[in-house]
DNA sequence: CGCACCCTTCGGCCGCGGCCGAAACGTCGT
DNA sequence: ACGACGTTTCGGCCGCGGCCGAAGGGTGCG
């Protein structure tokens, strides 16, 4: 292979600030330039050229909604390869991780919150289902089906608040590189799995457990396992 | 972590021609200068200040030998982390790799060719049984002992030839970490073995596998076991 | 012992690229 | 519709670093 090739992607991460911004969506989370240039401490204009050549390389994506560009890596490969890297820069840092962070990362990639709302297979499972039984519309995007709007209401309390914030929202899951539910809906999902025991927070992190408790209601609402 | 210490270690890789110094030394042969200077299409200064860098990155150390120094990796996982970033910089060379490699690097691991002598775990081995019988010295580089010296004439009917090169020298192993047996000694063994059947080229790089017959012999010659 | 060769260090040139501020664009909220 | 805000593009500055040629060691060979 050529040496262009692999100097390319290098370079990529050869920038103090670039590198910045790749360990923090190491978290799994989409951030906004602003934020990330809070982070890097630099100015907005310098994040978004940033951006322009971590994308362009094939390494992020970019997910614009509303007035937020929001910036997440293109692949799990893609975080996986920092992820290497990183291990290799800092071996220090690696000793908590080799068998914790092993556990957690598959505790994340099980089940975790974006914001306010269930990502990782849980959520991407949870919002198949939804669709599966004909109450979650994914034609154009995600949108709550009049069987579905009923069966929130009914089954989960839920009713729209007045806020302009959409009702269902399709969220690109990081690590299953498919959909899960945003917006009203999916926060609601959250608070009210919270609330009835069905999820618990499991550590620290942002990663979610599914109770016995939980298990037994989706199985029986949804018809769905975890 | 810190971003600088990722930029860092990125930067090593983000040039042309660094780059193609390490896609060059992935064979795990240790390269001169000179050699990767025609390599790579630049003069021997500019190669002389890349390898400075590569070396003080800690990717690569320096073996001198004469008047010339070779350049190898540190480590098999500075190796590692080179071959992880060509694969991901280059998707379509990988596809040959995914099984043939797999079991191409753990051949080369197992025994292989080091210019003239055997190296890898067989090479490896080989010093260690030596050493163990009291045939090397290996207290200030390797020397071969009295008893070593009648050795390896009556049982492998090896007369030292006239030539300046040191009968035998420690060459260091770039996946075992460890010394094996060069010089005209290491020499002798890896032509010996071959002609008498002991080894075996496998395949078309610089793999070696030991024969059947060659296991029984350097068991019984050596009491060692591969 | 001296020549030839390999390699390294040094000095200087040049271009790439990161940084910022100003200005343009689009979205949201009133 | 208008202002506020988040983001991007553009222009310009500056410094880092890759490249080479020349000069200076160290090693091997005759």
């Amino acid at each position: 292979m050529r040496g262009d090739a692999l100097a390319e992607l290098a370079a990529l991460l050869a920038d103090r600030t670039r590198a910045e911004i790749c360990l923090a969506l190491l978290d799994g989370r989409a951030w906004t330039p602003g934020e990330l240039a809070a982070h890097a401490r630099v100015a907005p204009s310098t994040v978004s050229e940033h951006l322009n050549r971590l994308v362009a390389g094939g390494l992020l994506v970019r997910r614009t909604q509303g007035r937020h560009r929001y910036a997440q890596f293109a692949s799990p490969g893609a975080a996986q390869l920092v992820e290497d890297l990183a291990a290799h820069a800092d071996p220090a840092a690696e000793r908590p991780s080799t068998l914790r962070a092993a556990t957690a990362a598959t505790a994340l990639a099980r089940g975790r919150t974006c914001y306010d709302h269930l990502a990782g297979r849980l959520g991407v499972g949870l919002a198949d289902a939804l669709i599966a039984r004909g109450l979650l519309d994914d034609t154009a995007g995600f949108a709550l089906t009049p069987a579905g709007t009923a069966w929130f209401a009914q089954e989960l309390a839920f009713a729209p608040g007045p806020s302009r914030r959409p009702v269902a929202r399709a969220c690109l899951d990081w690590t299953e590189r498919r959909s899960h539910l945003a917006g009203q809906a999916g926060a609601h999902l959250r608070t009210c799995f919270a609330e009835r025991g069905w999820i618990t927070g499991s550590g620290t992190g942002r990663a979610v457990r599914v109770t016995p408790q939980g298990r037994a209601a989706l199985c029986d609402l949804l018809s769905a396992t975890w």
